[in-house]
DNA sequence: GTCGACCGTGAACCACGGTGCAGGGTCAAG
DNA sequence: CTTGACCCTGCACCGTGGTTCACGGTCGAC
């Protein structure tokens, strides 16, 4: 509004570089560079330099990664599901709801595993000292 | 009973070799040598020709990592917690429900965490095609 | 005693998820 | 124009959890 010709257009939101990618998501450069390799990651382009540029987006984007990952996907599968969700226009939602159902199948056999085994191990620690042969054994397996 | 002095003693519930306890518990031969080189299964003892001989209780204790591992525990973790469990006489068991308490919030986090994305991928797939620009990160991040 | 199935060793190799490094170019402030 | 921070590439390396291989010894049945 001051300088009409100096703002022409909306502000590009300063595309990032590697560097400020990485300290904005949490990862180390190199992986962020790893995660292109493994095609996870792509940046929108390159400064005449060959600097990579990224869209503020991306940050959302790693940290998906990150967080996909911790919950037990692996990055081939983090890989698929941002490929689906990378498709334009004719968006494969079936898909996508097909590989979710799956992972929530899944997730619900983990869950339960998990409790089963949160059950038995909290009772080992209320009752204390109960050792005829193998106490931690009995509790898992 | 038919023939007293054929078998004097008890019978000794025949050692296992590698290839009958790789059957019985489910993992490949070479998976036992590697458990044994990472210090969490140890034959009893060897033949004259240097065959491993396990006793039977090998079976579950090789279940119980395979089973352990399914829930997340490393082998480093596992291999910590059979050393516990191993000790003779005094148990150190004070020490073992530390780890298990650790444990246990671990898995309240990670149980939670699970709920949570089951929870919201259950809502995408029930409400379907709801893609403004992301469903699928929505759902996760 | 000979045969095939089984077992031993050490070492190399694999996938996964990254990290580190050398050698060199880029960019912006001064 | 120089300086220093930043970035590029390729390649080697790491820990984890195994698998595969070459070469050789053992075991039980015949
Ligand atoms: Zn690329
Ligand atoms: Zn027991
Ligand atoms: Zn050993
Ligand atoms: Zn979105």
């Amino acid at each position: 509004m001051a300088d009409p010709a100096a703002q022409r257009t909306a502000p590009p939101a300063s595309p990032l570089t590697t560097g400020p990618l990485a300290r904005a998501s949490g990862v180390a450069v190199s992986t962020l560079r790893f995660y292109e390799r493994q095609g996870l990651l792509e940046p929108d382009g390159r400064s005449d330099g060959g600097y990579r540029q990224y869209s503020p987006d991306s940050v959302r984007r790693v940290r998906f990664i990150r967080r996909a990952q911790e919950l037990g996907f692996t990055l081939r599968e983090v890989r698929e599901v941002l490929a689906l969700s990378d498709e334009p226009g004719r968006i494969v939602l079936d898909d996508v709801a097909e590989q979710v159902s799956d992972k929530l199948a899944e997730l619900d056999q983990r869950i339960a595993d998990l409790r089963g085994v949160r059950a038995a191990l909290a009772l080992l620690v209320e009752t204390g000292p109960v050792h005829p042969t193998c106490p931690v054994i009995d509790a898992i397996v």
